[in-house]
DNA sequence: CACCCGATTATCT
DNA sequence: GATAATCGGGTGT
């Protein structure tokens, strides 16, 4: 298994959000290896979606969805939790991230649990705020170069075909519904359901 | 500087 | 299934 490198991001964001499910999200900290494989993803694009933090204006807060691609995009939400999202997108477009929504852990899960302060397996990393909670992750990681570090990466997983792969409007938001850009694998338990 | 509200979650009933 | 908790960013005055 090999860290994915930049070239992986360098493609339109809905594709990269496809193409992320199955592959593993790993963080290493303080020599504990915290892992778990990419179940369901949300992509958001820049300019044209209206439900993206990069529709309008760059602002200090959504700047890395401007940035480099391969790199983290993290944000704090409803004073509790922080969401974890990767850049990528095609060379034309402006901004472009991918949300991670849920996880199947791997590796870590009684360091998980020690995080969450939860012991169900259930609900270690089945939502955005709590993958994050569940492997250590916080602002301080907002703009990591995920390719070259080595405590923060994305490595090959599970090969994931593409009729596995289910399609839903995203969750949260109350614009472009008609966009079906939330992605899971088909019938995985630790798919947040609705 | 005040106001509004969100890419959520835990904790009730 | 309903709702409170919680707070920083964005926008407009």
């Amino acid at each position: 298994m090999h860290i994915l490198e930049r070239s992986f991001y360098n493609r339109d964001t809905v594709t990269a959000a496809r193409s992320l499910l199955g592959k593993i999200l790993v963080h290493q900290v303080d020599g504990v290896c915290i892992s778990g494989i990419i179940v369901e993803t949300e992509a958001y694009c820049g300019r044209d979606d209206p439900a993206s933090h990069a529709y309008g204006n760059k602002t200090p807060r959504n700047a890395a969805m401007f940035g480099d691609i391969g790199h983290a995009y993290v944000y704090f939400i409803y004073g509790n939790h922080f969401c974890f999202n990767i850049v990528a997108k095609v060379g034309d477009a402006s901004a472009g991230a991918v949300l991670i929504r849920a996880l199947e852990p791997v590796a870590g899960i009684n360091q998980m649990q020690v995080n969450r302060k939860a012991t169900n397996p259930r609900l270690l990393t089945n939502g955005p705020g709590r993958l994050t909670q569940a492997l250590g992750i916080t602002g301080e990681h907002n703009v990591v170069d995920l390719t070259k570090q080595k405590t923060l990466y994305v490595v090959d997983g599970t090969r994931v075909d593409s009729d596995q792969v289910v399609a839903t409007p995203r969750i949260g938001i109350r614009r472009a519904q008609d966009k079906l850009w939330r992605f899971y694998i088909a019938g995985n338990q630790w798919v947040l359901q609705k």
